[in-house]
DNA sequence: TCAAACTAAATCGTACACGATTAATTCACG
DNA sequence: CGTGAATTAATCGTGTACGATTTAGTTTGA
């Protein structure tokens, strides 16, 4: 079953992988804001949760988690990390204690701006056209969507 | 100096993000493949680190880690793993001691075959026609180097 | 010649990321 | 009601990532 298929790929070489191309961006938007980052005195994926929450803010844990794409292995400690800098504050629901709700602090809500530096830093060294970038990220869902449908299609 | 761009930018939510696009094509990609790379008893990363060796073989450790965007610190207990697991070799160069030269074992080639039908599964599973994701590719390496690039020119 | 500057990889500490499990709470159904 | 199923976070173990430092080896220049 194996065999036959090398043909076909057997040219493809990392760099024309889409995969690795996206791994190659991804490390490169990493890169590039951990340093805007660290000012603000938080990591990416702090960043990123923390726009999300600028979103719409009290949320519980599973819910930030679906939009993250994280689960609670990931986020209870990150949001503990945020919460100890007190840019968030955690509590247990009242009317289902199984539920932490998140919430931004003054403090959070503060970061806002200096997030929104942070985008327009980044907006300002891509050369790239609002209506490509509009276009990239379109097609970028599509092609999570689709690899999101296959997995559970092919695994589970 | 952060009072009005907020007006700009205050409309952009997450989804609008490039690099939340990208880092969810990056997560969506990292899912699918992980259940497959585990039948072939890798990670993700070693995937890649493996394609960089088919590519090339009998890489130092700095080369590999230029291709791959990685540093020792990364690598070095990757490649161990890997070393491990019988897919690679890790020996000191005779000419420069202080380099360490990284080969594929037979076993690490044997691999290939399961790795191309890996690079097949993902393909077929994309209903995105191949120029679609050359286009896309080429794209994404753009807005890497200029992410790069600025990186050089803003921080370090 | 030989110490200082440089280089390559390894090591260390912190922070994600995720599969698997656990603990606490709520729900559902007999 | 009450107990088992389901739900929600938290916890644990392993594997990336990366800044900073360390160790070992090489090159350079007075």
């Amino acid at each position: 079953m194996a065999e036959k298929k090398s043909e076909e790929f057997q040219g493809f070489g990392l760099d024309q992988h889409l995969c690795f191309a996206i791994y190659k961006a991804n490390h490169a938007f990493n890169r590039f804001y951990k340093p805007v980052m660290k000012q603000l005195g938080i990591t990416y994926p702090q960043y990123i949760t923390l726009l999300a929450l600028l979103e719409k803010d009290h949320q519980r844990v599973s819910e930030l988690g679906e939009r993250l794409f994280l689960e609670s292995n990931t986020l209870t400690p990150l949001l503990k990390r945020l919460e100890e800098m007190g840019f968030i504050a955690r509590e247990r629901s009242k009317e289902d204690e199984r539920q932490v709700i998140v919430s931004l602090t003054k403090e959070g809500r503060d970061l806002s701006d200096g997030v929104i530096d942070v985008q327009h830093c980044a907006f300002s060294n891509l050369n790239v056209p609002v209506e490509t970038i509009g276009q990239l990220v379109e097609q970028l869902n599509d092609i999570q969507e689709m690899l999101t449908d296959a997995k559970e299609k092919v695994s589970g």
